[in-house]
This record gives structure tokens, sequence and C-alpha cells, in this order.
DNA sequence: AACGGTAAAGGCACTGAGTGCCTCAAGTTA
DNA sequence: TAACTTGAGGCACTCAGTGCCTTTACCGTT
């Protein structure tokens, strides 16, 4: 198989393989875009699947192949982000306290998140208009927290009890500290910190 | 006006007002009982709406008139479960802890769900097989979420703060013991004791 | 440089959810 | 009984989502 460099760093495991590959990215890419731009300027309930590809000079069969549902092409990097709380979670998985390896697995979230607080207020805003939305927002937190303490129960009775609290409490806070940091002026408090607040509130309050 | 007595007990609040409301009671039950056996019976993605408002005897219209959306036939009930939610926090207003307020609104719900756990079985075996049912049940949750922080915010900064976590804290243990005790064979372990069960492991592992 | 294989995009037709609007029937009040 | 009011039915429509087939264009090979 001849590699060919259509990306610039031939080294990013993410590069698409082939001409095809990036057409593919790029499609995606336009996909999302141009929702977004129309969510905001219409609202996400004015805009229909058909406008979006249309907009982006795809078929809305096409889009669905990207997106299972509409509302799904402002969650596309739900996965990855899935990925990194699992890393996270499994890079502590030695440590004895499920609530360790939980909040290892949110913090690996918040490093993603972290540098990005702009761009993610532009979709906040919209996700802040459309009940529908915040529904979706939430449901993949009880995705994750199904993904996790499936991925991670383990032989032993009690550590589950722990882990089937922990999981939920930890995505709680990262929850509510995201929230709050978005919502928050530029007050120099990171993320982070917004997350480790609540957590100590938490921990306070039971 | 005259009150009729189409209705056994004339002093219950709920008693329908006349024929009319007594009639709109029925046909409400009748569609959620119908709803129920189809989706036992074909499961729930099989049953249209169209089956369902034609078993009941009703048209498609009328089923939209009483449930939002089709997933909320077997919701029918959260407006009471959350008003008792509510009403419960409300009880423990006065006290300063909003850890304690949100516990008293649980507890409230508790008291509810508590003798019903048979029908709940057979409601929960549905959720079970369905994604966007449990989509919606975790929805749900949320929603109590956002009318509890809002009807109970204060204006000290401090003590919406603790509100903003204790709340989705103490529906975590509701979620996590409602779980458990549907789950779990008839070992007289009751609900109210699998939700302090949970309080007892996220008090733990925070 | 041409060629066959393959995977993704487009097109089409269909089901089913959800809604606005109007009509009709039945319960309610005077 | 007559006038009012409210809830149910019917109809037509939009739009999300899917299955199936066709078409396009990239890919690896000769």
């Amino acid at each position: 198989m001849v590699l060919r460099c259509y990306y610039a760093d031939m080294n990013d495991p993410k590069a698409p393989r082939g001409l095809r590959e990036l057409r593919a990215q790029q499609l995606r890419t336009a996909l999302i875009e141009t929702a977004q731009r129309l969510f905001v300027d219409h609202g996400f309930d004015a805009v229909s699947v058909d406008d979006i590809a249309a907009h982006a000079q795809a078929s809305r069969r096409t889009f669905f192949r990207y997106f299972g549902v509409k509302e799904d092409v402002l969650f596309a990097e739900d996965d990855a982000l899935l990925a990194a709380f699992l890393g996270g979670m499994r890079g502590a998985e030695d440590t004895a306290s499920a609530l360790a390896a939980a909040r290892a697995g949110v913090r690996a979230v918040v490093t993603t998140l972290e540098p990005r607080r702009e761009e993610l207020r532009v979709r906040q805003a919209i996700l802040n208009t459309v009940p529908a939305l915040q529904d979706r927002s939430f449901c993949k937190y009880a995705r994750w927290e199904r993904a996790a303490v499936g991925a991670f129960a383990r032989g032993a009775d009690d550590y589950n009890r722990i882990l089937r609290v922990a999981v939920p409490g930890a995505l709680l806070c990262l929850r509510i500290g995201y929230d709050l940091w978005l919502a928050s002026g530029k007050d120099g408090v990171s993320l982070q910190q917004h997350v480790d607040a609540a957590h100590g509130d938490l921990a306070r309050s039971v």
C-alpha cells in the first residue's frame, strides 16, 4: 500500500489514510460547522436536517450516516471524551479506590476541555435554549456512567458498590463544575478548580 | 355548581368534578394500561401510537393530548412524584441544610413508591429493554434537579452552592437505591434502606 | 495509464412521531 | 330546552429516521 501525503502531519494517528478518508473528515467537519452556524442564526428547531445537508453540499442520507440523530451533530466529540474518561480511569485502575479512578477519568476529560472555553461557550449557548438538547446532554452522562461501571466492575462486590456511586458522583462534579466554568466570566478560575470545588461541596453535603 | 356522585370517595381531592372529568380519567388510564400491555407483548418499538390509540378506542390525536411524546405514557405519574419531591423538600425548608431538605424530598418519593414494588417492576422490565426509555427516565431526574434547584434557591450564595450539589446527590442515591431495590429479590430490604445504603456509599466515596 | 474492486455518497420511497386547525359531540350551566 | 364550553376525532402536513438500490470516485494492481 502506498501512503501519500495529503495531510500535514503523517505521524498523527488520526490523520486520514488517504483521499477518501480526508474527504470524509472534511465533510463531517463541514456538517458540524454548518449546523452550528444555522442553529445560532435560526434556532435548533427551525433548522431541519435537510437545511443542514443542503448548506453543507451533502444529502440528508449522508447526514444520518455521520450522525445517528439530529442532536448528535452537536455532540460530535462525545466519543472522544468518553474514550478520554475511560482512559483516565484505566490509568488509575491499580489504585484501591474506585473514587480515585473516577476522579482520574474526570481529570482526563478536564484536560481535554480546559483550553477550549470560548468554543465550548458557543455550543453551550445553543444547548441552553433547547430542552431537547439539554436532555441529550444529560443522557450522555448516563451513558458514560453505564460504560464506566460496566468496564470497571470487578469480582469484589464491595468495590462494585462503591463504583456505582463514585462514578456518577465524579461525573456530577464534572457537570456542575463545567456549567459554572462556562457561566462564569473570565475570573481566572480553571475548570479543574470548579470541579474540585464541586467535589468539596459534595463531600461537605453528604 | 352541582356536584354529583360519579365517584366512590367524594372527599378525595383528585376525584373528578363531573362526568366529563371522569371520562377523561378513564380514558387516560385506558391508554396507559393498553400501552403497557402492548409494550410487554410486542416491544416498545414495534408498537406505534396508532396501535395504542386504536386498542384503547381512542384517536391518535387524543393520545398526544394526554402524553406529549410516546415515551411519556410510561411516565404518567412523574408529575405526581415531582410534586411529592418538592413537597417533601418544602416540609424541611426551615432546616439549615440543603442536604436535609433534599433527603426529605427523596423520603417523600420513597414513601410513595415503597408499597408498589411489583407494579413498578413490570414497568422497569419495559424500560430496561429500550435505550430511548432509559434516556427518558434519566432526563426526568435532570428535570427534577432543575425544578428543585430553581424552586429552593435562596439569596445566600453559600446555600445555593450546596443546594446545587445536594439535590443531585440525593437524587443519585434515590436512583441507585431504586435500581437495586427493583433488581433484588424479595430479600426484605426496603427501598428506603437501599437509598440509605447508597447514601452511606456516597459519603464514604467522597 | 488503464482496470476492476470497494466504500462512501446520493436518491427514493416509506414509516411513524408530533402538530395546527377545524368540526362535531357530549357534558355543563342557566 | 337553549346556550355555552370543553374535550375527542379527523385531516393534512412537516420532519426525523431507515432500508434499499444506484452512482460516483478513490484505491491497489497490472
